[in-house]
DNA sequence: GCGACAG
DNA sequence: ATCTTGTCGC
């Protein structure tokens, strides 16, 4: 029924495509090509949501191993509340555009290992805002077929002006004429993010979520935290 | 053809 | 992603 179970094994309707294994980039274009036309934007109450997981991966700096982590905190005060990891290796070489190929597996195995299904999932990387609108938070959300969204920390594709210095500014991110994510300052004065939609939620839904995940940091707290626990989980074997 | 290119 | 400590500044 949701995210969790999906990711359990159960089939979920638009999960079938993002859980194939794809040999090469051709393949793996190819996959993304059809998949994309399978997100939907829905609206989220983002000031209802209370679970939101965070999703990241780190990589060993002498094998070939990655961790991956999911980590669900509670709203409003991003108390963790359940989190799982995951030890492998990457199946996909990395390549610009398919590197969701290399990390969604692990990190779908994390959140299959979650006891607690979070509302909400956010990725550290893009969503739409890919050069085939089917970056890794889209691959998460079709393979749950729950609601994420992406948060990058560099631009990949498109322009985006310059959003005003208070936190909260933002700015369209356009690629090839259109709307694909935000450039939204969740610090005042610091560096933005770049936010789009994986699947289940619209482009504002996903602005006011990340900034309600961000209240004190430029990343949001799920993110972050999940980047940490990848981090020493992978330097604690 | 050339450069750029999420993590 | 990873290689990498302390340090300057608010």
């Amino acid at each position: 029924m949701d995210g969790i179970d999906s990711a359990r094994g159960r089939t979920a309707a638009g999960g079938i495509a993002q859980q194939e294994r794809p040999t090469d980039a051709a393949q793996a274009r190819a996959v993304q090509e059809r998949s994309a036309p399978l997100v939907r934007h829905e609206a989220v109450d983002a000031g209802a949501v209370s679970l939101v997981a965070g999703l990241d991966v780190a990589y060993s700096a002498d094998d070939d191993r990655l961790a991956a982590a999911a980590v669900v905190l509670a709203a409003p005060e991003w108390r963790p509340v359940d989190s799982a990891t995951v030890v492998s290796c990457p199946r996909f070489p990395y390549v610009p555009g398919l590197f969701a190929f290399r990390e969604a597996p692990a990190l779908l195995d994390a959140v299959a290992q979650l006891r607690t299904a979070p509302d909400v999932l956010v990725c550290d990387g893009f969503g739409l805002a890919h050069p085939r609108r089917f970056g890794l938070a889209c691959h998460v959300g079709l393979a749950l077929e729950a609601p994420v969204l992406g948060v990058g920390k560099t631009p990949f594709v498109g322009r985006a002006a310059e959003p005003a210095s208070e936190r909260g500014s933002w700015t369209p991110l356009v690629d090839g004429g259109e709307p694909v994510g935000r450039c939204l300052r969740t610090r005042a004065g610091i560096k933005p993010v770049y936010v789009s939609v994986g699947h289940r939620i619209d482009l504002d839904s996903a602005t006011e979520l990340t900034l309600r995940a961000a209240p004190h940091y430029r990343v949001p707290e799920p993110v972050r935290r999940a980047d940490r626990l990848c981090r020493e989980r992978l330097a604690a074997c």
